[in-house]
DNA sequence: TCATTTTGTGGAAGCGTTTGCATTCGGCAT
DNA sequence: ATGCCGAATGCAAACGCTTCCACAAAATGA
């Protein structure tokens, strides 16, 4: 293998500053003492060299090797790659590398994703984004003694960063009955991510909860599911609202795609929004501001961020704020302009 | 360091399977010659101690890392978050690791990222996605020596994935000049990605070349600019169509999202798409269907696949078919509801 | 049957850092 | 001056593989 062409190394810098190559990695990586004076020495050098260190010989050598991992199932849809972006922004500010590995690609996948390329291969830490795992599974990944976070999870026991979606769901819920609404459908997530992430069911929950409480009963045929996606729920509205047993006059929607798209199937069928049909949904999607959508928005870049500090304290030993393990991320209920009493009614207005 | 809880180094597995530790090595990775049954003795040991390589040490000793970096603006936005499924997709299904370098934190970090981080740290290879290089940066990219694959180039010398944006864009206006159209405006992407990527701009050489092939004039309140993203696109055309000078009947968008914007704001302004307004896109984008927007598509899942499949080619020192050095990747034309004959207009329908 | 390849395997020297331990070197108190 | 002590540095042993080289064994050709 031809070294010259392949840059400087340690030992070269190391005569070039007249020191040691032992000095050389401290002064660089600032563990160890190094007097003020060798340090300047050596970074002038390191300068000079256009010296950069191998981290793969760090790595072996130190154990450490600033590269985490992050599990996603996928990162072509809006939340996944929102949560990524959120992610390898602080990372990148933190100095660490991103590996990605993405789970879309069939369950066979997912198991070798998790045994083989985390189990010890180059990542100080993981994060999981939801992710469902066995407990089986997840002895697997602690064995390996590095830290993990989930987001969305939940992963017994780790870390978390997660929305309280059962009460967020409940509370939009609660806002379309508060308007005077009692005929309330939910189209909620299809079995798309249900498989590693119990997310759909929890917002049906929440949905099914703040109707029960205000003792309203839910039809079977107000209950749908959609993929998340502006398609799917155009489609899943679209068959709700065309049957007209149906008769509701609000939608919670598990996320704003989906609701968008029931925006736009209601204005298909010739219904106004808000002033026949009240929608809401869930997530702050860009969309959302441009079709006037009322939601809970939750700021998934943020989660990933989030889920990057706890990474980073962890590494130092520093334990996670209690917060994340018992705690909730913080949503924002937006309300804008599809949501309003339902039509023919006479009350109060929203609060 | 514990050894002990860090599972089996390859001379564990050595010893139970009675061989060297070279011959392990060779065993699995299939380098260098070793006989069926060693082989399979060798696999069963490892598979029942769990043994699974360290990628730092085999990097480092082999300086191969199986492992490529992708440099990618940002990963929020549609477009490059397809580009980047597509490409995650085909690398892991290749028993390639990737690592994530997004640039979109300011340029500062873009220098850093391009310098520091792939000069010669654990990567293969390199994909850029729509990044724009001084040829000195680009120097010094060669100089590491590794294969450097672009996206939305274009990187002068380089294998590159691209849509052939000037036809595409003057394909696009045609259609609505064939349908009878003289007063078509463009919206195009704003500085946003003009930074790295000449897209925005060539797109509006094609809409011109298109308009000045057919005799007709361009007024310079046809021009308008946006970001990419649905929201983006109804604000431009909302102060394109509100201009009573303007007088435009169709509309051609350097992207769906703007495209999607665009009918939206029509539709708000009470004008019907296509009867009154005919709007065309460029992408492929899922909300495409949705809206029946006649679009260009142009499947960037399927570009990062591409750029990958020339990578790997490259690290197999096949050199990589000329057709991505010198042709563009297909596009297909989506002819869908949005585009008609203009207003008032009897002449022949399109092809 | 003997010389010549080919194949399979082991020994050991790296790969480029980090770090424990030993050593040196200046102060500074005595 | 004489010790002492901490700070600064060097030495050399890892880190866990890959691969060159040598060598024995098996296969081939004459």
């Amino acid at each position: 293998m031809e070294r010259s062409a392949r840059g400087a190394g340690i030992r070269e810098v190391a005569a070039r500053a007249g020191v040691s190559a032992a000095t050389v990695s401290r002064a660089l990586s600032g563990n160890g003492r190094v007097s003020e004076k060798t340090r300047e020495k050596v970074q002038a050098a390191a300068g000079e060299l256009g010296f950069v260190i191998s981290y793969n010989a760090s790595s072996l050598a130190s154990g450490r090797s600033r590269n985490i991992g992050i599990v996603i199932p996928t990162v072509g849809r809006w939340y996944f790659s929102q949560v990524l972006e959120g992610a390898a922004s602080a990372l990148i500010e933190a100095g660490y590398d991103l590996t990605l590995y993405n789970t879309s690609d069939g369950p066979g996948h997912r198991e070798s994703v998790l045994k083989e390329m985390l189990q010890r291969k180059r990542l100080d830490a993981v994060i999981t984004v939801a992710l469902r795992l066995t407990e089986e599974e997840l002895e697997q990944l602690r064995e390996v003694g590095k830290p993990i976070v989930a987001i969305g999870g939940p992963l017994p026991d780790t870390p978390t960063v997660r929305v309280d979606e059962f009460s967020i769901s409940a509370l939009a819920t609660r806002h379309l009955i508060s308007l005077g609404h009692t005929r309330i459908a939910h189209i909620g997530g299809g079995e798309e991510l249900e498989r590693d992430f119990r997310m759909g069911s929890t917002r049906q929950d929440g949905y099914r909860s703040a109707m029960a409480e205000a003792g309203l009963a839910v039809e079977p045929q107000w209950l749908r599911s959609s993929v998340f996606s502006v398609a799917g729920g155009f489609a899943a509205a679209k068959a709700l609202l065309a049957d007209p047993a149906a008769g509701v006059t609000g939608i919670f929607c598990a996320a704003d795609e989906i609701a968008v798209g029931t925006i736009l199937a209601a204005r298909e069928l010739g219904l106004r929004v808000p002033e026949d049909l009240s929608v809401i949904g869930i997530d702050g999607h860009e969309l959302s501001a441009v079709f006037g959508l009322t939601t809970i928005s939750q700021d998934p870049a943020g989660q990933g961020a989030a889920a990057v500090g706890a990474v980073l304290s962890l590494l130092r030993n520093q334990p996670v704020g209690g917060e994340l393990l018992t705690g909730f991320y913080p949503t924002e209920f937006v309300v804008r302009s599809s949501t309003a009493v339902p039509p023919g009614f006479q009350g109060r207005t929203a609060p």
